[in-house]
DNA sequence: GTGGTCTAGACCACA
DNA sequence: GTGGTCTAGACCACA
């Protein structure tokens, strides 16, 4: 299957462009949509694709190789990385934020705890129904 | 109860000053710790206090406006405008995105519900002491 | 009658309050409603009656003076002037603005000369009736 | 045609710049003058021709981005919105406030009514001729 | 290249 | 005192 079919952009959404594919990319990987080893299209070809600045797909190839989702081959392109599984603790760690954020806003709004985690469960209860 | 107190300015933050003023100040007059008719700092007053230009302050007074948060009284200040109080529901719906967010990086982070629920009710309990 | 009565000052509108009075007062002086030798409302008075700053009511009163519309008793107050009645192609001078500013509203709203000028009638023949 | 011709702005007029450029571009808009999909002058662009601050520009740009005239292309420049033109009766709903100025003014001056036609029909004959 | 944010400082209208 | 407008200039994210 061609991976440009399982992407999508949303030039009007508010998040920039690069990160959304940095997002769908990475996410693709760690559920092994995308295996080990796999070629990604060149830059050109997927900034045509979508029609969209070759820039802006290299500021997203460059971020996930960063990340170590992919690996440059010299003269070949971009390929999937093996990729070291996070430490739990280390995901927890990455996770945090996210907790902190949600906690401070739920406070600015007067949303109590009880409340809080029944609509964390709920939400929870949906997402374990459709798959990403 | 001074105002100032209640609103946590982050210069760093990658949100814009102004914008972060503009989403605390409406929460605190949609969960009615602002109350209608309060006089609101003048925006000199509140720049000083954030050591931020009062152009910025300017900037959040008058969206705030513009969203009917505020009111302008014509060389003296702005008042906070007749407005609904946000409803449960609303509350919980402006709470939705940050929920959302949260789980979406917990599954791509393969951190589990239980895990998840547990951090939330630690970060909760510790919350619950120091006070904001 | 007291002259209190036929004032109405609307804080909220986008005019000043000042600019309200000046033209609310010389449209009653205007058309003999408020005749001259008549003594005005000391700015206090007015300024307490309407719950507004003196330097509003002196900051009207000086421009209703200095158009001629009163007049200062030094010691006493403000009466309403002698007047000499402006000459007709005065009076045209001073409207040819909000003429201008009409129909350059007009032109850019893509309004036609036929449209313009029956909307013009409609609203005399409506003026025509209720008094002001 | 150039956008920049078509727009005309008044540095010492009371109402600001940027206001100024509001109600004339979504006029343009309105009127079907600027199509949708068409690009703006960029900022710094239209800043240049007026010989006026950037952020005057930014502000306009803002405040009709907000009102839904124009769509921001990040890092490409704006562009015209999908949006209905006026119809004709917004288009004379638009204009009724400047024609009840007029009026008023008319009657505080003592204008009659077949006056005013009169230097109504002069002024457009005369614009008639010379375009804008 | 594009627009967005922020500063420091001037000047103004309104009350 | 209050907020509003504008400038000149710096710095940033995005494409």
């Amino acid at each position: 299957m061609q991976l440009e079919l399982l992407l999508h952009v949303d030039v009007g959404a508010s998040t920039p462009i690069y990160q959304q594919l940095v997002e769908q990319i990475s996410r693709l990987i760690g559920t092994e949509q995308l295996q080990q080893g796999d070629d990604m299209p060149s830059v050109r070809k997927l900034a045509a694709h979508f029609a969209v600045n070759p820039m802006t797909i290299s500021k997203a190839y460059g971020q996930l190789e960063q990340q170590g989702w992919l690996e440059r081959q010299r003269g070949k392109g971009m390929k999937v990385a093996r990729r070291q599984a996070l430490t739990p603790s280390e995901r927890m760690a990455q996770l945090q934020p996210s907790i902190d954020q949600l906690l401070a806003n739920a406070k600015q709004l007067g949303v109590d705890a009880p409340s809080l985690l029944k609509a964390i469960e709920d939400a929870l209860s949906q997402q374990g129904v459709k798959e990403c």
